[in-house]
DNA sequence: TTATTCTGTAGTAATAATACTACCAGCACT
DNA sequence: AGTGCTGGTAGTATTATTACTACAGAATAA
């Protein structure tokens, strides 16, 4: 019998993934939570084929969850779930050691394949990540196709970044990913200067223009 | 045999709704679609006892999506399912007409609720949304709330909020302005608290939502 | 394989922004 | 003719944020 692991903490979309997962297959045994601290719990206690993982969970919210998550069941499969905003970030956690990312308006065909896919140990990538992956490794692109801006941001700079346009403030991006003030004050000033912007404004503006 | 009608662009939660419903009533008719206009479409084509509307659907999103289906199905249930932002902005669409509202990460058990209720020709309202109701009427202000929280700023204030919104600091705005930098701070503090709101993003997304 | 740039991190000193308080002039009731 | 609130303005003291600098390890280019 399978075990699943879903770790998200909207109820609603709880209820869809493990609709779909039952669908999909017969014998399956699918455990529940909204924490990522509970997450934890639950993979030191039981094994689990397959985890589904909300990027946003409280508790969570950055790449070292790939790492905690490793460091308990080094075979699990690790789907990363993604709300809109965090389009961005789907490399980033791929880096991180993340099997597969699908965002959380795909429609039903793909999460469906998405988890298929997982299930049968291989990895997947959504069209849109394929093509940032792309992007990535030939940054030195032609003039027909523009270039993501977003992308030059590195790893902790676009976690900075997201928090940064969901209005949070330097201090408290600095407790939530427990690091100096100052620090993060740099990360904000080289995301500024990447992006050659120079108010939050600016920034909420580029990020959605380029993040669909 | 009941009908209902599900507008929500993200097919995980029309999946999760869609199962809470089958469950909640035994005899149901379960329209699903992903945009404002097909659902206008469909209310025009088939009566339903109630709509679950997503406030950020394709198409929509705006109050006017009340009288749109009003006009088509007067006595139909309007639930609204909000994500997290927009929580703010519940009591404007129950004030335009809908009859109950939902946030996406309410618990299971408050969905289920909510839809019961619904079904049941009563009104459903969030502890989080009665409690805003009762400050609206305590406070300081008039019984009639403004339609749009923009009017409620004075002259100047509007002023300072058009600079802010284009992403403009503070010393800019006074130097602009030809007042003191703490002046303009005791502005921004003002629109901050009438707004009820507490950073520029917010600002920026109230002002959009609310400026056409 | 070395030189160079990029990343993650932080400190010190300076600057920007805020909280809190205040004051007066209208206006709206009483 | 007084009481109370809103609107326009600002000061002081405190906090938050930035600028500039630094440094080590990773990644990359030459």
């Amino acid at each position: 019998m399978k075990s699943v692991l879903v770790a998200e903490d909207h109820a609603i979309v709880r209820l869809g993934i493990t609709a779909i997962i039952r669908d999909l297959i017969s014998q399956v045994n699918i455990v529940e939570t909204d924490n990522f601290d509970s997450a934890i719990q639950l993979l030191s206690e039981h094994p689990f084929e397959l985890l589904v993982l909300d990027i946003n969970i409280p508790g969570g919210n950055n790449l070292q969850m790939m790492s905690a998550v490793r460091l308990r069941q080094p075979d699990i499969r690790i789907l990363i779930f993604s709300g809109y905003d965090e389009q961005l970030f789907g490399i980033n956690y791929l880096q991180a050691g993340a099997d597969g990312y699908l965002v959380k308006h795909a429609p039903e065909e793909e999460i469906r394949k998405a988890i298929t896919t997982m299930m049968n140990n291989e990895k997947y990538l959504s069209e849109g990540i394929k093509e940032q992956l792309v992007q990535r490794i030939s940054p030195h692109r032609s003039f027909s196709t523009p270039a993501n801006p977003l992308l030059v941001l590195s790893g902790r700079e676009t976690e900075v970044m997201h928090l940064l346009i969901k209005g949070t403030s330097v201090l408290h991006i600095a407790q939530t990913l427990s690091l100096q003030i100052t620090t993060v004050s740099t990360y904000k000033s080289r995301i500024f200067e990447k992006l050659e912007i120079s108010n939050i404004i600016e920034l909420a503006e580029k990020v959605k223009l380029y993040s669909n």
